[in-house]
DNA sequence: CAAACATATTAGTATGAACTAATATAATGG
DNA sequence: CCATTATATTAGTTCATACTAATATGTTTG
């Protein structure tokens, strides 16, 4: 296993720490959407949703691709989704743990 | 593959979601230390830390156990271990892309 | 090419998390 | 018990991130 670079890391993880932007992942997980299918179908604003993907793309968790006037988002590749299923099957686990974190830092 | 309550999926990837608790996480992984030691490796300053613990360990991440008069601190269990293994191994193979995200939102 | 639709970007504001410093709690040893 | 060491907590400030609203860019279609 190589060292992987801490900024690195952090700025990828950082991409996985905002309820918007891990429901986009769900959303997308399956099949790539459209950004008005996105907004659609987790109620957001339209800017704020682009932002958000502008984020997860620039942290390389998903990729865009345009095709006509609509521009489609999945994620970026197999191992992505692996990496979150993974994330999934751990937290089953610590589940009840996490649920009494009320000590987010101040 | 059970579907993870959304705001425990947050919560949870919140304690990953920052640089001095990656670093912490990183220096507890393969051995449980004590707050004290913990500070002296990364550099930082006993309250702080001490929060981030807290919030690790709030987050179901982290286990704190008390022998005596300090505080040993380790991953909550192998699975968790595994699971930090296993965002290694996606960052190496994005970290190029990922290197290149200045749109942090904003 | 103008109108309509899809998405991105920008600016300004608001909110929440992180930091520091001071203090409190807890455990051991003299 | 009193002093010392280890850790936790609290309060206040600073700073970063997310949000909203407005506008810009780009694409298609008539």
């Amino acid at each position: 296993m190589l060292k992987v670079n801490l900024d690195t890391k952090i700025k990828f993880l950082h991409g996985l720490s905002h309820k918007t932007r891990i429901q986009i992942l769900e959303c997308i997980k399956d099949s790539e959407k459209t950004v008005s299918q996105i907004v659609e179908e987790i109620k957001g604003n339209q800017s704020n949703i682009s932002q958000h993907l502008a984020c997860l793309k620039g942290c390389g968790i998903i990729v865009g691709r345009q095709e006509g006037k609509y521009v489609y988002y999945g994620l970026r590749n197999q191992k992505m989704r692996d990496l979150l299923t993974t994330i999934d099957g751990v937290l089953e686990e610590v589940e009840n743990d996490v649920a009494c974190c009320e000590n987010h830092i101040g």
